[in-house]
DNA sequence: AATTTTTTTGTAAGCGCTTACAAAATGGAG
DNA sequence: CTCCATTTTGTAAGCGCTTACAAAAAAATT
């Protein structure tokens, strides 16, 4: 890799020159800006983005956090606290890695018409929504989707492996020898849901199973619901979407005097703290939240930078987190 | 935003100290060590990703390249000429970012049971072959897969994304009517086969349609004869899993008198060189080879310097090439 | 207590770039 | 041709960190 220095020399002039061209600055002459340009091309010279942030300290990054009204509304309410936790647990991941290379986030939501916002900015992280408003789509700002993925878009978009989360536990639960595993789940329009969904659906496949899903919005009458339905087929293991839909289940089941893990075991998926703390302690599949807002950003800075610029979807990997609302194999 | 002086004044030591505790170094005494941890909490300090980036920047690392027997002779040889350019070009990737951050690379075959070898690395980059010889999965150097996936590993890899590049080809092809669309595909073990499968199948199912799939070998008596078996249920299209195996079905189809795309349209997957020069030029899924060899050194290097270790699957977008093998829409 | 060995510490030189500031070149005006 | 204003150029000092290397301190040996 060549630097400053190598075309300088080559250019036979200052690096300062060479850094005046770089920022086409109009104070240099056309000689010399010349000289410079044609070194550049021989070398293939690119800057260095960290060398140049470095020196550039005053003003680095201005990235955009883009919400949707839904999670704005969620993380400055009091209620919802499962999804408020996910992504505040998200938010910390972001704002760590912001804070060490002094970053600044300014937050905007989604219905925001006025792309004066987008203005100064450098980059762009979406979280949240089913789709992006216009404006975000159309600007050509460097963009990352944080726990979200639109195939449709070639957006970069960083989200958890929920195939394989659902895979690998449903699977190990029909190792176990229960196969009446039914799959309760939030709309499929979203990615996260559809991406469980799928994993759920293979395992079952895999080994003659009939899938048996059922689908439900996010409130406790809809997933009552559900639940009422999915009852019918007397199942082994109720697994959910996600802990809040799994920790609503496991307060209906409690009402109906049905005992977890003893009649029915119950799985979630995220992992979020009152998954803990709930009585029993619900069995999970824990998404690496803060390592998400963490890896998001960071991609983004690397988009910033034109640093590995071709579209790519990035995909972590879960774990199954077993407490008490399953029975754990013995041996 | 306090910076390593900050600290360094704080704690009453020079920042030389401060960087050693930073980067856990074990000639620190337990007393300096606690009096610069107390100024970092204090002053709430997080080391300046972007000035350790620079100052890291002159270290080079030794990776290993461990490659399959197969293809260690595919590129050694002369035939296969398709694997082969597909491997090149994702070395030229790899190798292009290496000799940027001056990188060691060492080639090794699969079989090799000497565990010497994986003495004095710092990394692994691993190319083909199903699984991994087991020295390779055991040893904890970090590691990433290129162009492969082996989901029952939590091990870092970076593939295309196959799913998504099928689905939309195949949707495309049914909304201009065709209805008749076969796959011809490689093993499925192999995880590139298997997710462009999924993709194929999903967009079948997505509109009422039968997937119609035939596996082969990637000789090309196995080609034909699930070309043959193919063919009896007069596809309007054929999806193959990657160009080379539609080169050669574009050949006995030829043979057969059965014009391409007049009879029968035809699909690779890859963008290997070969298919821009046949005769029909291939319609294809482009798959980003040099990126993703470049995005792979990337990311190990990355899970060298434990930056995001989480460990993550990137998943490359890839984009249709329409070229003379299939009708384009009119419009 | 003097000497050697080992451990801990600090100094200073980068990493690749930007940008004051001063020096040099250029160009008019007299 | 001189002198001064203007433009162009180069020098050098950072940005915040890491790390050889040398110096200082502590521990071990005589």
């Amino acid at each position: 890799m060549s630097t400053i220095d190598d075309v300088a020399k080559l250019a036979g002039v200052s690096i300062a020159s060479v850094s005046r061209v770089l920022n086409s600055k109009d104070n240099v002459s056309e000689k010399t800006k010349e000289k410079v340009l044609r070194a550049i091309e021989e070398l293939d010279y690119k800057p260095s983005g960290i060398a140049r942030n470095l020196a550039n300290k005053k003003s680095s990054y201005n990235i955009g956090l883009v919400i949707s009204k839904r999670i704005d509304k969620i993380l400055k309410g009091n209620d919802s606290f499962g999804i408020r936790e996910f992504y505040t647990t998200v938010l910390a991941g972001i704002e760590s890695l912001a804070k060490e290379n002094n970053i600044q986030i300014k937050l905007q939501t989604f219905d925001n018409g006025n792309r004066k916002l987008l203005e100064d900015l450098d980059g762009l992280l979406i979280m949240g929504g089913d789709r992006l408003p216009k404006l975000v789509e159309n600007s050509d700002l460097p963009k990352v989707l944080v726990d979200n993925y639109i195939p449709a878009l070639k957006v970069d978009s960083v989200i958890s492996n929920g195939f394989d989360g659902a895979y690998y536990t449903i699977k190990q639960m029909i190792s176990r020898g229960y196969k009446k595993i039914v799959h309760i789940h939030g709309p499929l329009t979203y990615w996260g849901f559809r991406n469980r969904f799928e994993g759920y659906t293979a395992a079952m496949t895999e080994f003659g199973l009939l899938p048996q899903t059922f689908e439900c919005d996010e409130t406790p009458e809809g997933i009552l619901y559900a639940l009422n339905l999915s009852l019918s087929k007397k199942p082994n293991v109720i697994f959910a979407s996600n802990d809040v839909i799994a920790l609503i289940i496991l307060n209906f089941l409690k009402k109906k005097k049905i005992h977890v893990p003893k009649d029915i075991q119950l799985i979630g998926f995220d992992d979020i703290i009152s998954s803990s703390i709930s009585e029993p302690k619900l069995s999970t599949v824990k998404v690496f939240k803060f390592e998400m807002g963490n890896i998001a950003l960071n991609r983004l800075i690397d988009l910033i930078n034109e640093k590995n610029p071709h579209p790519a979807m990035i995909s972590l990997f879960t774990t199954f987190i077993e407490r008490d609302s399953t029975i754990r194999a013995k041996n």
